[in-house]
DNA sequence: TATGAATGAGCCTTCATTCAT
DNA sequence: AATGAATGAAGGCTCATTCAT
């Protein structure tokens, strides 16, 4: 008899992948607020309980969620750092734009906020994590500045937080995009860049 | 026998006002979820039952909300543009500032837009006051640079979108700022209006 | 039009009466653990939304169901502290038999004693009003071996502790008396106090 | 290959063993309806499985814990029948006093007496045990009483009850004594017992 | 008009129990 | 024999809403 396709610990990964992409659909469409542990553990094909099998409570579930999307980003944005001064504006540009594509990241990450600031238990473990991020991102823009040969108009982190906060921004305030049809965010921050840059490698 | 102090339509103007004004305190502070209808009614020195006296149901209550939300930025923002070309960058950037610094407005306003984005019937109304909101600030932002002499650096509705996404995106994304210590979004904003305004005139 | 036959507030305290005698007969039955909400609601004719209503939490329920019967222990000792020395030993037999035969109160008793020792906040209101109920008694055990010309074997608050214990301990100890034949308690709690004031007597 | 130190049944033996001293050490800490499986297994350092493996069900558990609980009453005290009458005073005022003394062992009685009167299986077999029991102390008192050339103030059996729901009632009836500081419980039933006795031996 | 008791649906969480490993 | 992921039935509690007053 073949050895059973799963072990148990693969069993239960998966259960927690699902759980959590499960969490991240609900997140996206319906709120945090909306999110409930029922609607996530339908959306997943498993009970109530499996939740609490795999999570220590509702807000443990959105902190991996969190967790999971923070390093994500970090990691992306880190190889990027690894590039060449040549392709590090496209690269940005890039990464910026497909960000600002994934409305349902997006808007996890806004709910999250929002959670964060009620939510005192919360907001500590959400602020280390996302402080990783801007730190990150500062990083790469300082360099995008650099291989741009223009001055930073400000600093380096605040100007992490203005991209993110376009983005973020923008996301709440425009309908759904129809699906295939990106969000314009990643062409504004774009544009936004480009000007700072190329005016200030003209003058 | 002298007539009462107030007529019974306007008796219940003043209920209807101080219930939307209690809302929008309650709103700001505990969310739109942990809006509850009883915070609400105990915040304006009702009951329960007058919110339902004066309201179809608790969403006709941040509909309305949001009607003079939106009501009174258009307002503002068309008495700026009554200004002469000398005096209205300062005004701009004091009008966005003032705004930056409203973190309870500013929230109000995030959670009206996700409500909106979930909700279809909401969201009808949302947008189209939203459209207003967003045009006459773009039309504004065309004369602060015709007056600084430089020229736009993308569509002006995109930037004026981008402005106010920079507004709620920051105000989300850091902790409850201390109070009096105003946060940077308004400071972040001005400069980079300054930075485009500044560096075409330059070039 | 006749008036309504209960005002609003009697109607208030009509349900309050209704769901307090509910839980008395639920914790009798199914003991604390077991006297759920949805049972107690259910049992007075009521949703389970009309506790909270009328109580904090469940909690509040069973402290006011504990602090009503303390009442009328209190009140009936009293009352029996008033007669004269020849009628009070007669009296506080009667009293002790009839508290005996009430089986359901003894549980509860029991039921919330057994609650308050892990549950420190309940445990804090319970002891004070067990020790009003407790000093009562002592007091009544006091006269009652004067009246004897017998003196005390021992302080008389262990004592009154003492006859409590017995009380409910018997109670515990059998299997629930068919209804009319009542417990044995009260005989075996008499005999004990007469046995005592008897010799001592004699002596 | 020497033989494993334990072999597999004694092995079972001894988790089972474990299993149940667990029990009574978390029914005696947080009561019968907060004993979870899980706790049970924990404290005995197992998993929930093990239970289920070495019981029919929760409650077999406790129906186990009771047998022996009583099993081990009636052989203490029936070796305090052997023992000459001059030094069965002593010891039968020692056992009631340690007893007594032994919180976690009258709470679990508790525990167990309360959920026999709600679970009729349980009863039968409970109240079976208990009766055994009684006799035992029944006779164990008569003989006190003789050795003290006193006579019973009441049928033997009562008595033996009575003492035992002192117990039992005093322990639920006091707030948690501090470890090291006996209940009073022993010194009250002595006081009791010797009251008679010693009354009656002077008359 | 405003009140607030009562409803009923829904939420988060716990737990005895099952069963594949 | 022991494990522990998953289940499913409760349980305590909240809240928008209704309606008699």
């Amino acid at each position: 008899m073949p050895p059973p396709r799963l072990t148990r610990a693969e069993q239960q990964a998966q259960t927690r992948e699902r759980l959590l992409a499960a969490a991240e659909r609900v997140v996206a469409r319906c709120g945090y607020g909306g999110a409930s542990i029922d609607l996530i553990s339908a959306e997943a094909g498993y009970s109530k309980g499996a939740v609490y099998s795999n999570f220590e409570s509702k807000e443990a579930v959105f902190l991996e969620l969190l967790r999971r999307h923070m390093e994500k980003n970090i990691t992306e944005l880190a190889a990027l750092m690894d590039l060449g001064a040549d392709s590090i504006s496209a690269a940005l540009s890039g990464w910026l734009e497909a960000m600002a594509a994934n409305d349902d990241c997006t808007m996890l990450a806004v709910e999250l906020q929002l959670h964060a600031k009620r939510n005192p238990a919360f907001a500590g473990r959400y602020y280390a994590l996302q402080r990783q991020s801007t730190l990150t991102l500062a990083g790469l823009i300082e360099r995008y500045f650099i291989a741009s040969g223009a001055h930073l108009p400000m600093d380096a982190i605040d100007l992490a937080d203005a991209v993110t906060a376009i983005s973020h921004g923008l996301a709440l305030q425009r309908p759904d995009a129809a699906p295939g049809q990106p969000s314009e965010a990643g062409k504004v921050i774009d544009a936004l860049l480009k000007g700072f840059t190329t005016r200030a490698a003209v003058s």
